[in-house]
DNA sequence: GATAGTGTATTGTTATCCGATACTTCTTAT
DNA sequence: ATAAGAAGTATCGGATAACAATACACTATC
């Protein structure tokens, strides 16, 4: 009875966007005559892996892609043809190949924010010597695009693309306090709130009340809300609009950091990390964010 | 005169691959009743942003993934419609969203490979302080999937899935070694051997040569062949068949190394990190390479 | 203000995708 | 061992969903 059941942080991140793959909306689409549903198929079906299992067999695939034996059977062929999906002849089930590579290169090539943004955050990882990432929003999660590790922490990076639910992260409320009410009313709306530790923030207002003041101060703090003994700080990068289109964070420990502290030693250097970043997008500061 | 018309490392490497693209095979598939046409089309409109163009018009895209008008606005819109493209209402033009990141993040899960790797790449990039990457092949190519910068290097991470060609790279030329001939003449026959600098061998002899004395030794050297001033030491991981299944490779520059201190101070380890990955795939030395 | 180029919307036709079914192979329990 | 069941594979006629042609709208450029 010590631990509650909190969902895996790893696990439901992701579980959560397998929301995604709804069955239902079949032919909300209808209307729209320009939709190609084979094309959403197949890609449920690469989807599927989303789970994080190492491999699928067809039945499986069926299931989480929602398809019948005939559609997975087609489509992951098809996938496996095209050399996006591999095929253990032995066991017969399916896995991702490392060409799905490929379309994570073709975006952060082309991602602006990603490049001008680098030295920057480098910039601030070296001022505080802490772990820093630059964030996107995604739906309703936000996935982090660079990582940074902290000095000396492990050396293998961080999974770039990672995503961890908005509501619940200091990179989510801080993205989420450059957009307008309504749409934080609508990404809330769709976020299913269920907490990660004991710590995580569930309730609506007590969010609305801390996305409030980020855009007082600038930056909003997380206080392990997502992993055990894990404390973020996080602001949002602006562009000429004045909307966020990205956030930056530092995270660090409950041993050795106090929200305190980092108020003190690293809020000033992550505000003028971003402020640097939004003016270079084209934020100047009269641009007021319409709510 | 002085620079000849060498390719673009970064440019061509994907550009390679653009080949992936072509058009006119066509209905070599209508053999294959299980296989989706429409979802190849899909995907060559993703592909078609491999290029590194930041954002391409509806043209560009008929023009990169070789379809006609109508196509290019479909699948162009569907996967808008999925969000894994965004349209810039402006200029009428997609670019690769945040979501791309998802299939690389099911990748990274699902390759046991890179599980078991991450501590002992870690260790032979502490033991000697220089870059370490594993590789994965990927058609013709070699494609970086797990990549720790040198000590003193910049600390942002190289991109995660890059790709090189694999016959004028010392990782890909450890992993054909460990390959069997008819598959190495494949490949190579598949390759389109054009130079990235002056010392890039694109003799097919020369070549197969390298590869022959990598199987004896264990490891090869490739010396500026993708980029001046860079010297590469790699070696291939084998596994219970004693195929290859990746590489390591450590960096290094001209500067500070010669090809000769790398056998003597860098080999060694290296050799022994891959030998640890290899029994961990259940290689044992005795099974020979089928040839 | 004319022209070429690019993007959007619509439509009838038919090729393509569908999904039910029968067949084969592998698993597992008795 | 053997049989029962599950999982995966192959086939096929038919209807639907994808197709490609075309006409329209926009916007740059000269």
């Amino acid at each position: 009875m010590g631990t509650a059941s909190y969902r895996i942080a790893r696990g439901t991140a992701q579980g959560g966007h397998a929301g995604q793959l709804r069955a239902p909306m079949h032919r909300a689409q209808r209307e729209d005559a320009l939709f190609v549903g084979s094309l959403e198929k197949g890609l449920r079906v690469l989807n599927a892996f989303l789970t994080g299992e190492p491999d699928l067999g067809l039945s499986d695939i069926c299931r989480l892609a929602s398809l019948d034996k005939s559609a997975a059977q087609r489509f992951a062929h098809t996938l496996m043809v095209l050399g996006y999906l591999e095929k253990d002849p032995r066991t017969r089930r399916y896995r991702p190949s490392t060409r799905m590579l490929d379309w994570s290169v073709a975006y952060m090539r082309s991602d602006p924010l990603i490049q001008v943004a680098g030295p920057h955050l480098v910039e601030l990882h070296e001022q505080t010597r802490q772990a820093v990432n630059l964030s996107r929003l995604v739906d309703t999660d936000v996935s982090y695009v660079v990582r940074i590790p902290a000095r000396r922490a492990r050396l293998l990076s961080p999974i770039v693309g990672e995503r961890v639910p908005a509501f619940c992260t200091a990179s989510g409320r801080a993205i989420l306090s450059g957009r307008p009410d309504d749409e934080v009313a609508a990404i809330l709306d769709r976020s299913d709130m269920l907490p990660f530790t004991e710590r995580t923030i569930c309730d609506r207002g007590e969010i609305l009340a801390r996305i409030a003041a980020a855009r007082r101060v600038g930056y909003t703090i997380a206080e392990e809300e997502c992993l055990p003994g894990e404390l973020t700080i996080a602001a949002p990068i602006l562009n000429a609009e004045g909307r966020s289109i990205g956030g930056v964070n530092m995270s660090m420990t409950t041993r050795d950091w106090t929200p305190k502290r980092m108020r003190i030693e690293l809020a000033p250097a992550l505000l003028r990390t971003v402020t640097i970043l939004s003016s270079l997008q084209g934020y100047r500061p009269s641009s007021a964010v319409p709510a």
